[in-house]
DNA sequence: ACCTGAACACCGTTCAAGT
DNA sequence: ACCTGAACACCGTTCAAGT
């Protein structure tokens, strides 16, 4: 169903066969496991799946060759996971009050899934908390800890936050049945509430607000009466790029 | 690596072959769509994933046998889900405050991926927004609007919840890699914060139990200053079956 | 070291053949 | 209608053979 030839103007990668008779080892390596893990992640972004002999037509090699600078699939998979948590950290800013820095790392892990969106669901089945995401909780922990929230506490804000992010970013690869797949004879009301509401990616997108806003309102409780530095204001925006 | 074989009585089925040859249509029939999602949920438990020569292994049947109760594999996947979501919607209340009512839909929700946690990385990729799901979500509606929420904020409401359910269902199956995998040097906070909470199961709990009540907490700052039935107290338990 | 092509064990699905 | 066994296209992985 899918066409993987893309016309290939000659010399393309520089090495390939001199006459007609096939090569063995060419004298420039072709691959490196930085050219396939950005052509897996391409790859899974069009084709919302990876498969390795895709990948290998993708890098215009044998499926075999693979094997020779990674040690399976999974371990592509895994490297597709590091550099989406390496997005995270450097999109991630610590150094300001505690809700406004779970806000943005929010913000931006779930921005890393959107960008994308064919990753979630061969990501989501594991948890991202590799080595690289190590620093990251240390960061979170340290700022949380600062604030003035229960050390008996700080893991399950964080964990229960992610959970949050990570079911944020499936609903963001949901394909949205519903809207008028409702039968407004037999659920009028849920009929009403739909269309009173956004359609496509705008739909995740206020859903994923009205949590986040509700998680971190709902933190805030938890804090002793004397840690309140920054005033319940609407919504203030962080930008960043 | 599996053993399929389980000592098998004769007249196990009520139909077997009658002499040595193989038979084609037993009288009775071997299987039915009940049996065939029942068997899968089993299998999905034990193994943790589901492939059809297993399936049809456990069930005594050779794998085309089962085309002709089902279209594909597919269906035997949405058949498990409309089982969890049945589940799920036997066990939600929604005959109270729209706090406790919320509450304990989650609870239930989680609880029914809980009982079969093999399932959650064969559910989480898709929605579990089938037909079954929409009178569910229709009670949810009317509960939040009579509570007072805004229509365009109600599916907000329940997305976000939905989405923070999921993922911590997926917690729930994470193996929990990092308890001893932390370097003291290197993250001192994140290891001091991981050894002031439980470990297993309890750990995905608690923070599943700070995340909802969080945000059911801060669901309440939505509603208008005059609509506020309910007192914040500490956690009203609802105990159910 | 690094690539190819053949080969293997596996999977989901189809289909003719039997009753 | 309901089962079997053979067959197909596909997948991930291994391995000897080449340079």
């Amino acid at each position: 169903m899918r066409d993987d030839r893309r016309a290939a103007p000659c010399g393309d990668t520089a090495i390939a066969e001199q006459d007609g008779h096939p090569m063995a080892r060419p004298r420039t390596p072709l691959l490196d496991r930085q050219r396939i893990v950005h052509t897996a992640l391409r790859l899974v972004d069009e084709a919302g799946d990876l498969t390795i002999p895709a990948l290998a037509g993708a890098l215009k090699v044998s499926p075999s060759a693979l094997y020779h600078h990674v040690t399976g699939r999974a371990e592509i998979v895994a490297l597709m996971r590091a550099e989406l948590v390496r997005a995270i950290g450097e999109r991630s800013l610590w150094d300001r009050p505690w809700d406004e820095a779970l806000r943005g790392w929010a913000r931006a892990y779930r921005e890393a899934f959107a960008e994308h969106p064919g990753i979630i669901r061969l990501l989501a089945t594991a948890p991202l908390a590799e080595p690289f995401m190590h620093e990251v909780y240390e960061r979170a922990v340290a700022t949380l800890e600062a604030a003035g929230f229960a050390p008996e506490d700080v893991m399950g804000v964080i964990t229960a936050l992610e959970s949050f992010i990570l079911g944020s970013a499936l609903d963001l690869v949901a394909p949205a049945v519903m809207v008028d797949a409702v039968d407004r004879e037999v659920t009028p009301r849920l009929a009403a509430a739909l269309a009173a509401v956004p359609t496509g990616r705008r739909r995740a997108d206020q859903a994923f607000e009205v949590g986040l806003a509700a998680l971190i309102a709902g933190y805030r409780t938890l804090l002793p009466a004397d840690h309140a530095p920054v005033a319940a204001g609407p919504d203030p925006i962080s930008d960043q790029a």
